[in-house]
DNA sequence: ATCAAAATGTAAGAATTTGATCGTTATGGT
DNA sequence: ACCATAACGATCAAATTCTTACATTTTGAT
């Protein structure tokens, strides 16, 4: 176990990669973190001697010893562009609003970035991180939890319970945020249960924000959510590609944040 | 953990930054900062001694950004002894024990035992980090979080809908912190939520047990929770002095945390 | 007001990282 | 077995970052 202490994001970056998929090429990531191939290799070859990585010819991969990847891991990916796509979400906010604010790492970014917003809001929220963050701000913002049983390592509350609860709000805004999409323009996510969630936030709010990293766009998941034209606004970080704009009846919606 | 007492508001300003992103470049916060380079370094090699920041080439990162450092570990006295109060309390639960857990860090510091606690338990709780917390073995523990509005930066739930919530369980154990005791004997508070909470989570539960360090039997609250007769257990890092003991009905019902 | 100690800024040299080049090695198809 | 292609490792120069040392400023106490 060399030092595992003092790698850079790149490094981080690298490793929640391949955990994400398993496996990574040289190419691939190089495109991603933005160095070159050389780097790439060199940074493998560290993480391999550290035990992390497993490297094969090409790229390298990741023995899974939990079947789940873990939650500290995620937030190393493309943790830029999430808070530029949270402040993006963040600067269209309106005094007074109101909105719930869904789980994953990308709207924790947001509860990070609503701690900067010096005005009165409302948040109701089933993500125990965002809620903890928010906290800070407690005397200017108004921060509802429903209720519910912890689902996930990140602390999302799902269930009978917390779908009842949500029901009973009526909200300006639904920041959402999924696992992938696929190929016709849903957007998919793995737990039914945190499904169920996020489609009763959209039918309870007014105008519905998707938040989806370009790493999304290559990504799956195992059932449908919604659909993209069902949101008002859609944030990514990079702007939409053909083949998505041609899913879209309303490819205006898009927005890149900067 | 070195001193972390003296930190000026720069050493603050350093740490939001590095929070908000998760990582920081030493430029970047030599500009936001309106300091040198080599300060941020300084600063930053004082912020890893203190293992408050990790640094790497270039920056520095933070491990966990979603967890403050305001409210737990700055000014939490008699951790030692709440470390021990805690682990009492959770070895004289069962398997398959449901119970009502508290805020405060005296609580935070059970759901940290309860981590290890390798047996299935229910958790119902409006304490926030305590349901973080517990989060990390939510394969092992039902954990229910009654819904509420954040009341203070410790991510405490309270307001109508939290008590109206916790009237629909009916539980084994609740285990209840306070924040003083009076000269009759009454435990007292500051919040008035918050101890509304506490009257009900008492009335809904089996075996209460109140955890008391021994530095809350000088200080003070502005209103009474609850008598000292009305549990059943009080688990304190030091016996009972004689004054308190002349004023319960069963002083059996103390016990030292060793 | 004066001095000592701590904090901050500046600069030069050392160390590390990075991307590119090039010869070597592994892989897959014929 | 052979060849074409892609991946790899070593090496080097350029760029960036770190450390060390020293000058300057600020702070606090007498």
């Amino acid at each position: 176990m060399t030092d595992l202490a003092h790698l850079n994001p790149r490094h981080r970056e690298l490793i929640a990669l391949v955990e994400l998929h398993g496996h990574a090429s040289i190419e691939f990531l190089a495109q991603r973190l933005n160095c070159s191939a050389q780097t790439v290799r060199r940074d493998i070859r560290k993480l391999c001697d550290a035990n992390v990585l497993q490297r094969f010819r090409g790229g390298a991969r990741i023995e899974k010893p939990q079947v789940r990847l873990g939650y500290a891991t995620k937030q190393d990916v493309q943790q830029v562009e999430k808070g530029r796509m949270a402040a993006l979400a963040v600067s269209q906010l309106q005094e007074g609003d109101a909105l719930f604010l869904d789980t994953g790492t990308t709207c924790d970014h947001v509860a990070r970035e609503l701690l900067n917003y010096r005005k009165r809001l409302h948040v109701v929220t089933h993500n125990l991180t965002a809620a903890l963050t928010l906290a800070a701000q407690h005397q200017l913002l108004d921060i509802h939890v429903v209720g519910g049983k912890v689902a996930g390592r990140d602390g999302a509350l799902t269930g009978s319970r917390t779908i009842k609860e949500l029901t009973s709000y009526r909200l300006d805004v639904a920041m959402i945020a999924v696992s992938g999409i696929d190929a016709e323009g849903y957007l998919l996510d793995f737990d039914s249960e945190k499904i169920q969630v996020k489609q009763t936030m959209m039918r309870h709010a007014g105008r519905k924000v998707l938040l989806m990293g370009s790493a999304k766009l290559c990504q799956r998941g195992i059932q449908r959510v919604a659909h993209l034209d069902e949101f008002d606004q859609v944030i990514c970080d990079v702007p939409a590609p053909e083949e998505i704009q041609t899913l879209m009846a309303y490819p205006e919606r898009w927005q890149e944040a900067l």
